[in-house]
DNA sequence: TGTCTATGTTGACGTCTATCGATGCAAGTG
DNA sequence: CACTTGCATCGATAGACGTCAACATAGACA
């Protein structure tokens, strides 16, 4: 595992260490349709501010893309993303 | 996915979220025999006793566990955990 | 016993981060 | 146009984190 895959991986463990997004990102996941909008995931005990902060960084971090349909946003996993965590952590190593 | 899961499977991302710790047990990993001693695997580019720190982390977060023979320590990853987080990831949520 | 090597621990320092209140912006509704 | 709702951004603050130098400890070997 090359220095830039480190980075590159760890960027998107780094974005699930937190409880907030572990369980926004879940919520999203878990979501009826694949997707939700912030009201729907909202309510994991902290402000309004914090849970778009938390969304924020789980976008900036590739696991997370954002829409706006009228008054609401909505937001969906990246289903890739997901499948290159998981065969890192069942043993395939990227290029080690 | 509830308050304490998340806190419990965050702790664990967390502790992959930095590159250093991510390359440190990803060669732990890939070593022969499942296992390395400290000598073997320090070369990531931060002085000993960030090694050590980083290494005591994923320790601590369960994701390695470490055996003093003789000289020198060696630390072996537990399978148990990342066939969980592997889970997680792989879309089958805990408890949601 | 003394010394060297291999690791772990401590203390300090600068930086990042999570959180909040206040505010701003977009879109629907009267 | 005024008002409300949903969400993002800004500014500030307290706490966590990564890093290193210095020191401590454990084992091997002469």
């Amino acid at each position: 595992m090359t220095s830039e895959e480190a980075e590159t991986a760890a960027r998107m463990f780094k974005a699930l260490g937190d409880p907030v997004r572990l369980r926004l990102f879940s919520a999203v996941a878990s979501h009826e349709g694949g997707e939700a909008c912030v009201c729907d995931i909202s309510d994991v005990g902290v402000s309004q501010p914090t849970v778009s902060h938390h969304l924020k960084k789980l976008k900036e971090a590739g696991l997370l893309t954002s829409e706006r349909r009228g008054t609401w946003v909505y937001y969906r996993v990246q289903p890739s993303v997901l499948a290159a965590m998981g065969r890192l952590l069942a043993g395939a190593p990227t290029g080690v």
